[in-house]
DNA sequence: GTAGAATTCAAACGCTCGTTTGAATTCCGG
DNA sequence: CCGGAATTCAAACGAGCGTTTGAATTCTAC
């Protein structure tokens, strides 16, 4: 008989199960990609990995934690790798400030290679993140706040150096921005299908489209901010 | 008896009626915002607005044909007034190209008004136009396009004469950005709380919001593309 | 005031959902 | 090869869902 839930399994038992929760958490990364995480059922995800029903409240606990599941094993790699090569970045300039591009290449590189890395997920998995900061159930997004939270700070402080023109606040809008443009592109919402003749070829070039999306930022974040004498004109549409 | 449904109320009796549309209209912008379309219920929704379980099947067919009530209430008014603020400066302008910043400021102070305009929905219902740009749901993404495809036409026929050093292509990437963060924006996607200290103020002024927002944004779209030349180092991260 | 249409209402229909159960099966160390 | 734990499985539970129904009520034009 089951446990009612099993709290940690032993070490061996858990190589046994790898192959049922890891043909769950890949049908889970492209159900909740496509469907998003409330209209997911358990019923096609189960039967899309070719498991029983059970078995995800079972190896799980619950779909809420399915879905935690999906995203830490992907996350918190990337994660990981963002904040390594940071790092590394910061080693080799010695003392001096690191450039703008540098810092976000940082962020993007990563990125770029776990779309570009199948068995990490590709695609599909930037895809569901994207679509993730959008969703508004709490839990998934108190989930990422906690995911995210270290990286960002610390990109965060690289950033302040980098653009000393900028104040703190005036930074934390600029980076709220960046992260729209970037979730919203990773989440390749083709929605607005208005863009539409965008060549097949390019649509699936990630390293392509970083590229077109790196300048954008670049100098989105260099941009003076908005001096107070013009921000009247503004308004009024002069 | 009910009719099946009324293909076309009568002109006196729409007014009749109105009040309860009206309800269910305001009562669901709330909640579609609040829990996406999957998550929100009709029983929560018209228990809310304060009519019987029945009234949205009666006035709008189902939920989906309510929630594109919902979207289209405000949406067709901003948009058109959109691409009238876009024709009068270009009239303004006699022959003279737009600059990116005006073309620019036509798409973002309909948005800004409607924000500010309690009447129209405000910053809820923008709330849940960002938050319907990344639902998954295959008619809200039809939906969209389909409303937006005029109005995006237009703005890119003039960013297109403003920004002669981008291909068509350059710049259909630049607003799919351009739309991905003013989307994220005014989702008010505090998801990522990681932003934390930005000031309670600051919060909920919109008008400041657009103001950090828009030098982003022109800047973003004047950059350069990326050369050829540098388009290796990026990936090699050097 | 009355006929007919529009609207409201309580109730129910049929279905799908996430989760739980307890027996059957598989796995594996001793 | 046996015993106990881990896992799988079919079945069911209870709840909530969007929608439909048909009677009751309200409105309105005549």
């Amino acid at each position: 008989m089951a446990a009612s839930r099993p709290a940690r399994k032993s070490v061996l038992t858990d190589a046994a199960s790898a192959d049922t929760k890891t043909r769950i958490l890949d049908a889970a990364e492209a159900q909740f990609m496509e469907h998003g995480f409330e209209a997911t059922s358990l019923r096609g995800l189960t039967s899309a990995a070719g498991v029983n029903l059970a078995a995800v409240n079972y190896h799980f606990g619950s779909k809420e934690e399915l879905f935690q599941a999906v995203l830490t094993r992907r996350l918190d790699p990337m994660n990981q790798e963002r904040i390594e090569l940071l790092e590394r970045l910061e080693r080799e300039a010695g003392g001096r400030a690191l450039s703008v591009e540098k810092i976000l290449f940082a962020m993007l590189i990563p990125a770029l290679r776990l779309a570009r890395d199948e068995r990490r997920g590709g695609k599909n998995f930037l895809k569901l993140l994207g679509r993730a900061y959008a969703d508004p159930a709490p839990f998934i997004r108190h989930f990422l706040s906690a995911q995210y939270s270290g990286m960002i700070g610390r990109y965060k402080e690289a950033f302040l150096v980098a653009l000393p023109h900028l104040g703190r606040q005036e930074l934390t809008w600029r980076l709220h921005f960046v992260m729209g443009a970037l979730s919203y592109t990773l989440a390749g919402t083709d929605a607005l299908k208005l863009f539409a003749q965008v060549a097949a070829a390019d649509k699936h070039d990630d390293e392509l489209l970083l590229q077109r999306l790196a300048p954008f930022l670049v100098a989105g974040l260099k941009a003076p901010p908005l001096a107070e004498s013009r921000k009247l004109e503004l308004v009024s549409g002069g």
